[in-house]
Parts: structure tokens; C-alpha cells; sequence
RNA sequence: CACCCCAUGGAGUAGCGGUUAGCUCACCUCCCUUUCACGGAGGUAGCACGGGUUCGAAUCCCGUUGGGGUGACCA
């Protein structure tokens, strides 16, 4: 049984596109499945569109999904692994190499100045583990170009070389590429290297049912980070595009995905990309986190919104963050739900200020100001609070609702938010009764 | 235009000859609740169409339609 080798062979031409996310972790799914080896190897022979500083963005992109590889580039310039360079544009002696023999054996030829390879006439079937045997016809094949005017590779050639040099076992691409691999196949038999085994995955679509371009919104993981989407969960997520763990969870770890891929599972229609679906995984994971996993993320978001500064008190910081991380669902929710915690200047919002700051709320106010002024600082907790609440509603006749609408209103500038008596007990009794007092003072009457 | 692939509710999917066609997201209703979310209980909505094969078809075959991909000296 050979050992499974597969590579994520991307073009750093700027962003990290959604779908070459799913392909790089689809292939690495299957090298961790069966203890294969994960080859990144970038494709960079096209100087017009590659940049040097886009091939960071790609290692920061995997590195964000949590898709280690074990033989490429590393950041900084380090390569690891005996079968590179993994960098194409570092190749060209070895293309040259294979160009060189097809010319001299006649399998290809000049023409016009570029180097086109003599495609095979005749019928083909391309085996592929996903999609099954594929017939071509192939009679109107056109030649190939395999080498530009100006001597460099294309494309077509260099990929084929580089999976046969790298003993590539398994290739693990994007259905675009179904078409393409009758030629591949062919170069392949002319330079007479052994074939992987390929299989190509559906595409994804944009939710208007064309392929995702790199203009549509959602396209760039980059975005993602960016909104504050958890990594696991956009993994997680884009496991679920073409891949089923069949017993109809949705919420997976990835360890156990890892244990059920594998390719013939892979579905073969292309999928739409739904960002309410991400969005919903996203909460789930979100929840489900532990403070000390998403407090990095949180903090980041914070500093760069100048919610907090560098001082900011980290046991506060993590109680808030504790009670508002069960009630959003992105990152990005976090500077609206936080800010108030940080900052006695919040505005209050004009619509719930109308509905609740009333005369009736006013008064309220100021009977929980009186009220919980009395309340020992170290009983200033949730369970103790709520009976605070109930006890003068009942002593006024009200439903505890009336004191508590006012309340939060109060003390965090908005009619929504975690539950009342934990986010007073964060607040701590101090900036509870300064808060209501500031409201008494710019709306009572 | 040629070749290739695909087709289960709005979206992702389970199903692989016999099911009241299951699940998740979204949407709607109700319950829970101080709000929002979570959670719970329901609801609307689907096998693209037409032929076969078969006792029986979402499942197999053919065609049509629809969608996608490839056809670059891009990758």
C-alpha cells in the first residue's frame, strides 16, 4: 500500500479564495485520514500576476484554517521536504528539462515561437474517484502549448511535471479542472510518468448559482477573519459544502471529520455558498467556546474599535465577555455589545428611551437607585439582585418587569441585551449606581 | 458552437428498487423568558420534465429542459 501524497498547489495572486480553502482542506482531510503527507507547493510561474508578498497571504490563510502542511515553503523562507524547491518559479531547469525531451523525441514541437505539444486524436477515459469514469472524445483536440515565446512554462505542463517529480499520489482539485485532466493524462504518458489518482470536487457556487468569483462578497477568507468568524467554524462549514457525515449533525469536530472523510463520500454537485448557514455555525462554535479561546479574538476586535485600551482590567473584561459571547454570533457583534461596559458616556437609544424613560420609569429608577444603594457591595450578585427586583415590585404593586426595562435602559444605553441581573452584577455596584443616577439626572423630571 | 459534469423544499444534505421522503439553515406560529439569543413544540415548502425497465422508481436506462465547467502563450 503506497503511502498517500497530495498538495495544495495554489497561484499567490493576491486573495485566498473560498474555494481554495475547501480544496487545501479537502486535501488535507485526506492526508491526515489516512496518515499521508500534505505537500504545499505554490504556483507562481505566471511573473505578471504573482507577487512575493501574496504568498504570505496564502500561509496566513492556512495557517488562520488550521491546515498545517508538512512539506513546502515555510513562513521566513524555510523549506521543508527532499523533493522541492516547492516555489515553481525556482523549477525552471527541470520544465526546461521535459521540454527539451518532448521537442527531441518529437512529442512536441515550435511553433510560432512557443513550444505546443502533440495531444493524442483518440478516445480517453479519465478514472477519477469522485466523479467516476469520464469519457473524451478528444478528436478535436487542439495541440497544447506547454512553453511561452519568452521560454517559461505554462500551466498544464509544469502541474504535471511537479505532481510526477513530487511522487504525488493523489490529486485532489476542483471540478474546473475535470476537462483539463484528459491532456494532463496525456502529457503524462508522454513523459513517461505513473498517473495519480484523481479526484475533482464540486465547485462553489455563488448563491446566485454561478461560480464564485473573486468580486463576490464571501470570496476572501480574509473576510472572515476579518468580521470576526471563529476559523473552526468556517472549517467547519466548509466541510459541509460537498461532504456529509451522514447521520445529520451539522456542528462537527474536526478530529472526527478527519476520521470519517473520504473521497468516494464526496458528493458530486456543486454547492451554494449560504452565509446564513456560516453565520449560525458560527454561533454555535461561538457559544460554545471557552472565554480563554475567543478571549485573543475579542481583545483584538475591542483594541482595534478603541472599545478598550491597553490598561483595561482583564478580570472585568473576561466577566463581559462571558455573559455577552451566549447572545451574539460574530465577532463583530462584539463592540456594540461591549462598549457600554467600558464607557459612562453611551448614548441611550431614542426609540426604548421614549418607550421606557416615561414618568413611571423615572421613578423606578430612582426606587432601584435608593434600593440597591443599600445592597452590600459583596451580595451585589445575580441571584441576589433578582430577588432585590421582585421584592420591590411587589412592595409597588408592579411586575418586575417595569423596574427592569428602565434598568437596563439605565445602565447600558440599549433595550436588549444579556440577562439583566448578571450584566449588573458585572457592572459591579458602583457603575450601576452612577449610571442610574445619570439617567435620573438627564431625564427625570 | 463543441466536449464534459450535475439535478431531492429558498440553501446545504440523508436516501442508493418498496420510507407517511429524514436532518440542518432560513422563514412563520406557539411555549419558555426582563429583552435579545438559546432551548422546546409545531407549520409552509422538495424528488425539474417526458419516456422507458420493473409487481413496484427519488433511487436503474434514454431523451428534454435547466444549471455549471472546459475549450488561454491564466491557473
Amino acid at each position: 500500500m503506497e503511502s498517500v501524497r497530495v498538495r495544495f498547489a495554489p497561484s499567490p495572486t493576491g486573495m485566498f479564495h473560498i474555494g481554495s480553502a475547501r480544496t487545501a482542506l479537502f486535501n488535507w482531510l485526506y492526508a491526515r485520514h489516512t496518515g499521508g503527507t500534505f505537500i504545499l507547493r505554490i504556483e507562481d510561474t505566471d511573473a505578471a500576476r504573482n507577487k512575493p508578498e501574496y504568498v504570505e497571504v496564502i500561509f496566513h490563510a492556512l495557517r488562520w484554517l488550521g491546515l498545517d502542511w508538512d512539506e513546502g515553503p515555510q513562513p521566513g523562507g524555510a523549506v521543508k521536504g527532499a523533493k522541492g524547491p516547492y516555489f515553481q518559479s525556482q523549477r525552471a531547469a527541470i520544465y526546461k528539462g521535459y521540454v527539451d525531451r518532448l521537442l527531441s523525441e518529437g512529442k512536441a514541437y515550435e511553433s510560432d515561437g512557443a513550444v505546443k505539444f502533440r495531444t493524442p486524436k483518440t478516445p480517453v477515459t479519465v478514472p477519477d474517484l469522485i466523479c467516476g469514469n469520464i469519457q473524451f472524445d478528444r478528436t478535436n483536440e487542439p495541440d497544447l502549448v506547454i512553453q511561452r515565446k519568452d521560454g517559461t512554462p505554462v500551466f498544464h505542463l509544469v502541474n504535471v511535471v511537479d505532481d510526477i517529480e513530487m511522487e504525488v499520489t493523489h490529486v485532489i482539485r476542483g471540478e474546473d479542472h475535470l476537462s483539463n485532466t484528459q491532456k494532463h493524462l496525456a502529457l503524462i504518458e508522454a513523459i513517461g510518468g505513473k498517473a495519480p489518482h484523481y479526484a475533482h470536487i464540486p465547485l462553489i457556487l455563488n448563491p446566485n448559482g454561478s461560480k464564485m468569483s473573486k468580486r463576490d462578497a464571501g470570496a476572501s477568507i480574509a473576510e472572515y477573519e476579518e468580521q470576526g468568524y471563529l476559523p473552526e467554524a468556517v472549517r467547519n462549514y466548509l466541510c459541509l459544502l460537498g461532504w456529509s457525515p451522514k447521520d445529520n449533525r451539522e456542528v462537527i469536530a474536526i478530529e472526527e471529520v478527519v476520521e470519517k472523510f473520504d473521497l468516494p463520500q464526496v458528493g458530486r454537485a456543486n454547492a451554494r455558498f449560504d452565509i446564513d448557514k456560516l453565520f449560525w455555525i458560527n454561533g454555535e462554535y461561538m457559544r460554545a467556546a471557552t472565554i480563554e479561546a475567543i478571549e485573543p479574538l475579542a481583545l483584538s476586535i475591542l483594541l482595534k474599535h478603541s472599545v478598550i485600551t491597553g490598561d483595561y482590567d482583564p478580570g472585568y473584561f473576561r466577566a463581559a465577555l462571558a455573559i455577552v459571547k451566549e447572545k451574539i454570533k460574530l465577532g463583530r457583534e462584539l463592540p456594540e455589545w461591549m462598549g457600554y461596559f467600558f464607557r459612562e458616556d453611551f448614548e441611550f437609544e431614542p426609540a426604548a428611551m421614549k418607550k421606557v424613560f416615561t414618568p413611571e420609569g423615572m421613578a423606578n429608577i430612582g426606587k432601584l437607585r435608593e434600593r440597591l444603594g443599600q445592597v452590600d457591595s459583596a451580595h451585589f450578585t445575580a441571584a441576589e439582585l433578582e430577588t432585590e427586583f421582585k421584592t420591590l415590585a411587589a412592595a409597588s404593586g408592579q411586575k418586575v418587569g417595569a423596574l427592569i426595562h428602565p434598568a437596563r435602559l439605565a445602565v447600558s444605553g440599549r433595550p436588549v441585551g444579556p440577562s439583566l441581573y448578571h450584566l449588573l452584577e458585572v457592572l459591579g455596584k458602583d457603575r450601576v449606581l452612577v449610571r442610574l443616577e445619570r439617567a435620573e439626572r438627564q431625564f427625570g423630571s
